[in-house]
RNA sequence: UGGGGCGUCGCCAAGCGGUAAGGCACCGGGUUUUGGUCCCGGCAUUCGCAGGUUCGAAUCCUGCCGCCCCAGCCA
């Protein structure tokens, strides 16, 4: 037996379009043969948590590799014991492999190099290619010049082979207070290019390391780092963002002046989304406030994020590959993420139906302690999901929205006199309503046709509408939570004031909710599709018995679009 | 007014001298026991602008214009 299953097919990759820039590089590398396999890395620092962006960057990384039968590194960049912490490198690492990813046994720490990195530091320092430089760190930025003018070479810039080498060993050996000295390469301070213009490769920084402890003193800078890292683990394409193209010149300098293997560094575009905002100082700071419940908040843009909001893997890993890698500054429209999650979804999750504003509807001709238990399918796109028993009764849940005592055009579901179809149930015709005395509507009486239980009639009468219900006496209680984009500008990282762009309704909690029996058991991170509704996952916040649905995306919906419309179309007159 | 990048549909993005792929969004129509899915159709005479080369240019050349990145002892 074979599913159902529609267009996206397990193994068909949501390609942007042809090879990107980079696979032609690679291309043309493994055609010329000057790599026999490629081997790419990513390199997080573990100093906060993996967002989107780097969801692009590890998807990029570690899906060029598969591809193209190479390796990728997972490599933490912790040259600064100031910022980084174990906490981060854990959880980085439950992330990559939540996506789907896997670095073997290689899993490699820049502060594993720190020593290696020091010898060649010296190996710079006895070629002359490096100096210790007193000046004050005021001082070197006063030296460097500006993006018009060049830089003045330091007064310390010609000290002696010897003299430099003796002082660097006395930086390592703890002579010296923090900021006394730094060691720089000695390149041109008139470079156009400013990181050029002897950039400081080591500072004194007395820290604890998350790794080394207090064994080191002095700590290598990124640039004099990365390269050398990517180099002992025989990267061959060195992936990064557009902004370290500045930093090229330097990073070839390095590989090329310490006669070591030399990979390429090639620059693309960072991911960006519309509404949303991966500044990670102003995400703390959100969740320092408690503007969000943490990092993991089902809002945040964060991996943890997108998981407990009920993200598949899979749609995020589709969504990266649909973008496409290049290197114009770019802001992907929200609505393809949520596009990549709502087909993943689709073909996965099963269907299940739950009333979120309850309305009581009363079948006057069911028998009072009839109970039937209806056929209902799993998943329409997967036959092998099967299908559950469903109890029907006279009293019955049903959307406040499914009423309406007096309907606009077009307007398909039940309002007084109107036949409908209960999803799986029967027809039922309404044959009146009650209110309160605040006008609102209390309950809903209806008459059943006892010919059409399933929902089929078998003289072939159409109704145009079908809702979907739950049977009063078997619902499963329970709270949903209802998200909406963080923020209510297109582009809040641009947004002087972050508070003033947030979105007041971007958590709705609906408690009394209403579940169908078979959610009476449900599993931590499930994923369901609420028919008619939207897809939902079982939040962890749940007690047995209890479950609490965080709606991860809503079903694509053209009747709000038709009474946008049709509102529209009065404003205007 | 230094250096480095980038400009193709509302948003992504192919295109690599032979006469503008695809996706998202949007708009129509069909199927449908989810107003979901699926299916069909529409959606850039034009590629930031202006010149030039060529039989022929989004693709080559020149000059403008616009946007992004770099002046951390952050990464």
């Amino acid at each position: 037996m074979s599913d159902k299953t529609n267009k996206p097919d397990e193994n068909e990759r949501a390609d942007a379009g042809g090879p990107h820039f980079i696979e032609q590089i690679i291309q043309e590398d493994l055609a010329s043969g000057k790599h026999e396999r490629i081997h790419t890395r990513f390199p997080p620092e573990p100093n906060g948590y993996l967002h989107i962006g780097h969801a692009k960057a590890i998807c990029v990384n570690f899906g060029l590799a598969k591809k193209y039968d190479g390796l990728c590194n997972l490599r933490f960049d912790d040259t600064n014991p100031t910022k980084e912490e174990t906490e981060y490198v854990d959880a980085i690492q439950d992330d990559i492999r939540w996506l789907g990813f896997d670095w073997e046994d290689r899993l490699y720490y820049a502060s594993d190099y720190f020593e290696q990195l020091y010898a060649w530091a010296e190996k710079l320092i006895q070629e002359g290619r490096a100096y210790v430089d007193d000046l004050s760190a005021d001082e070197i930025r006063a030296h460097r010049g500006t993006l018009t003018e060049p830089g003045k070479n330091s007064p310390y810039r010609d000290r002696s082979a010897e003299e430099n080498l003796d002082l660097f060993r006395r930086m390592r050996a703890g002579e010296f207070p923090d900021g006394s000295k730094v060691l720089r390469a000695k390149i041109d301070m008139a470079s156009g290019n400013i990181n050029m213009r002897d950039p400081v490769l080591y500072r004194i920084l007395r820290a604890h390391h998350h790794r080394t402890g207090d064994d080191w003193c002095i700590y290598p800078m990124y640039d004099f780092t990365h390269g050398q890292s990517d180099s002992i683990e025989k990267i061959t394409h060195s992936l990064c963002t557009l902004e370290f193209e500045a930093h090229r010149p330097l990073y070839d300098w390095l590989t090329e002046n310490l006669e070591i293997y030399p990979p390429r560094q090639i620059e693309f575009a960072r991911l960006n989304m519309s509404y949303t905002m991966v500044t990670k100082r102003k995400l703390l700071k959100l969740v320092q406030e408690g503007t969000v419940s943490g990092w993991d908040d089902p809002r945040m843009p964060t991996i943890r994020g997108m998981r407990r909001r009920g993200y598949p893997p899979a749609a995020i890993r589709n969504f990266c590959d649909m973008v496409g890698v290049a290197k114009v500054n770019s802001t992907v429209d929200l609505a393809m993420l949520e596009y990549c999650v709502r087909q993943e979804l689709n073909l996965h999750a099963l269907r299940r139906m739950t009333v979120l504003h309850p309305l009581k509807l009363v079948i006057e001709n069911y028998p009072e302690d009839q109970v039937e238990e209806m056929d209902a399918v799993n998943n329409p796109e997967k036959e092998s999901d099967g299908s559950r028993k469903v109890p029907f009764s006279r009293e019955l849940w049903i959307e406040k929205a499914d009423f309406m005592e007096d309907p606009p055009k077009k307007y398909f579901r039940l309002s007084p006199g109107r036949e409908v179809r209960l999803r799986y149930g029967y027809f039922v015709t309404c044959t009146g309503f009650e209110k309160n005395d605040a006008g609102e509507i209390t309950e809903v009486r209806c008459t059943y046709d006892p010919a059409t239980r399933g929902g089929d009639s078998p003289d072939g009468r159409r109704v145009k509408g079908t809702i979907h219900w739950v049977s009063a006496a078997h619902a499963v209680p329970c709270e949903v939570r209802l998200y909406d984009n963080l923020f209510t500008v297109p582009d809040p990282a641009a947004a002087e004031d972050v508070q003033a762009a947030l979105n007041p309704d971007s958590l709705q909690v609906l408690t009394g909710c209403m579940g169908e029996r078979s959610l009476g058991e449900v599993e931590e991170g499930q994923r369901l599709q609420f028919e008619r509704q939207g897809y939902f996952c079982v939040d962890p916040d749940s007690k047995p018995g209890a479950p609490v649905f965080n709606r991860t995306v809503g079903l694509r919906d053209s009747w709000a679009k038709i009474q946008k419309q049709q509102a529209g179309g009065k404003k205007k007159g």
